[in-house]
DNA sequence: CTGGATCCAGCTCGATACTG
DNA sequence: CAGTATCGAGCTGGATCCAG
């Protein structure tokens, strides 16, 4: 069960608890999106509009979506100056700093294995 | 631009071409299934109703279709034993035990913010 | 057992329009 | 500028059936 890789160690009672919890932060947070938001925002602090344009292809409704969803779990924190226009910014938190260092990792994959990527798919394709 | 982290410091020819690949290749990989799939697999060889029934709700379809993919990244190989019933145990190559690796620091992430994340959850739907 | 193909209900996401 | 709401086309993914 691929599952238990959330739970750890963790009491008896709140196993299964964990478990289904982990799963689900798992899927929040496994999707591209949330990954190259967190990935932009990096140790910065970015207003909404200016993560729109860093965040290449993301639609306004994506972005707002995947921001709440980053805030409610306590990824990103969310910065509104009650000014006219209103400016709203928002920076990574701790968990979110965390979290971007993993982020990086992969990143990092990736530009290391374009190559070899490329080489398999034209193998595979054929 | 987000999509400069695949990029690195290549030539400037191919810089647009790692760009647009990277993204298409970090899409494919940050997927939830793709991630619970390599992290499943582990550094062991399983088969494909192995698979199936350690990876907790994934249907046949999204099974085969992410085994496709990563199989055609260069990720996981494909070995078939021609025998009658057939036999097919799936592994993950270098690249793929490299991408685990950062996968396992993805799942370390969920479980050391469990708390936080649900008490986050809960002031955040109050 | 593995896996391809089909069908289609349901959800996703982009576009658009509207508010403070 | 930031954010919400709505609508509909299109894609996703589960169920099912067939084949090697």
């Amino acid at each position: 069960m691929v599952t238990k890789q959330f739970s750890g160690s963790v009491e008896d009672a709140d196993l299964r608890r964990a478990d289904s919890l982990g799963r689900e932060i798992f899927s929040d947070v496994a999707n591209k999106w949330a990954l190259l938001i967190i990935e932009a925002v990096g140790d910065g602090t970015l207003r909404f509009s200016e993560l729109r344009d860093e965040v290449e292809g993301i639609s306004h409704k994506m972005l707002t979506q995947n921001l709440r969803m980053l805030e409610r779990n306590g990824l990103v924190e969310r910065e509104v100056h009650p000014t006219v226009p209103p400016r709203v910014e928002y920076s990574l938190t701790e968990a979110g700093l965390a979290l971007r260092v993993t982020i990086d990792g992969m990143c990092n994959w990736t530009r290391q294995y374009l190559g070899h990527i490329e080489e398999s798919r034209r193998r595979f394709d054929a």
